[in-house]
DNA sequence: CATAAAAAGGATAAAAATGTCTTTTAATCT
DNA sequence: AGATTAAAAGACATTTTTATCCTTTTTATG
């Protein structure tokens, strides 16, 4: 449903909702220790969403990646269309193609609800909803 | 969460569900068309599955798949668990180490009861249950 | 303007998932 | 018993995902 590159890009842009903004941009070599990706990897997954503008960065010394204040208010499911793609998250839980609530496959009632939840919940919450009221750094990556 | 195997596989024990028994075994090759599932893939699935006793099967000639009365009242975990293993399918959705219900990680909340929902009904749902009142075999594998 | 710092981009490598093919084993039928 | 049939088993191939490395471009700063 989410491959490892998008829990991996959710968990970079968590870091920088927390640790960045305009004025305190951080590099990826600061970061990926924390988050628990790979140095060069994570680079990879955070420059695709800032060419997709998802998020910022800037280059040069004093440069590196952050969250503007229009940033933070970007969903979940932002992050995951960059990376996945949206037909890879939505897709029918059994992979049938024309699969959908007209024509629902057997699984689809079943699981289907909590699917179409779990996409809503993708949809309707931001950056900003998720790190509300945290400071704790270490307590969003336990590992 | 789910593999493209475990899809395959669900979908191939659903055919067996509606189309076989003790006494009318199915092969593969009688199959695959139906529920879109490369051949020798599928039978590579169906292989695993009666291995480890979630589906039926007998070689040679009037041999094939099959399932029995027990396999029927298997849950689709059974099956999940098999192809992907339980780990997969239960780990955390950001994938952190010792995320649990004790130490949740940020998205824990928010995501983690859809998918325990999504646990609880692949636990909870036996093959039976699924094709309850279908008879038409095309309606579970329109593509 | 020169320099160094940082992301951007492209090529390559490794690993995992998906898919195919061939041989072996077991059941059935003559 | 022997021939045939179908799954079982395992080797092999391909594709996708994940990961690394190296060069280029941009930019702040002395």
């Amino acid at each position: 449903m989410l491959s490892n590159s998008s829990k991996y890009a959710i968990k970079g842009v968590l870091y920088l909702a927390l640790n960045s903004d305009e004025d305190h941009k951080v590099m990826v070599r600061d970061m990926h220790g924390v988050v628990h990706v790979p140095e060069a990897y994570l680079a990879k997954l955070l420059q695709e969403l800032s060419r997709h503008g998802v998020i910022s960065s800037t280059r040069g010394p004093k440069g590196g990646f952050f969250l503007s204040k229009e940033d933070r208010k970007r969903s979940l499911m932002d992050i995951v269309k960059v990376i996945d793609g949206e037909k890879r998250v939505k897709s029918c839980v059994l992979g049938v193609k024309d699969c959908d609530t007209d024509q629902p496959c057997v699984l689809h009632k079943l699981v289907g609800a909590n699917k179409s939840k779990f996409i809503k919940v993708l949809e309707n919450t931001t950056i900003l909803d998720l790190i509300e009221g945290k400071r704790d750094v270490e307590e969003f990556f336990p590992v």
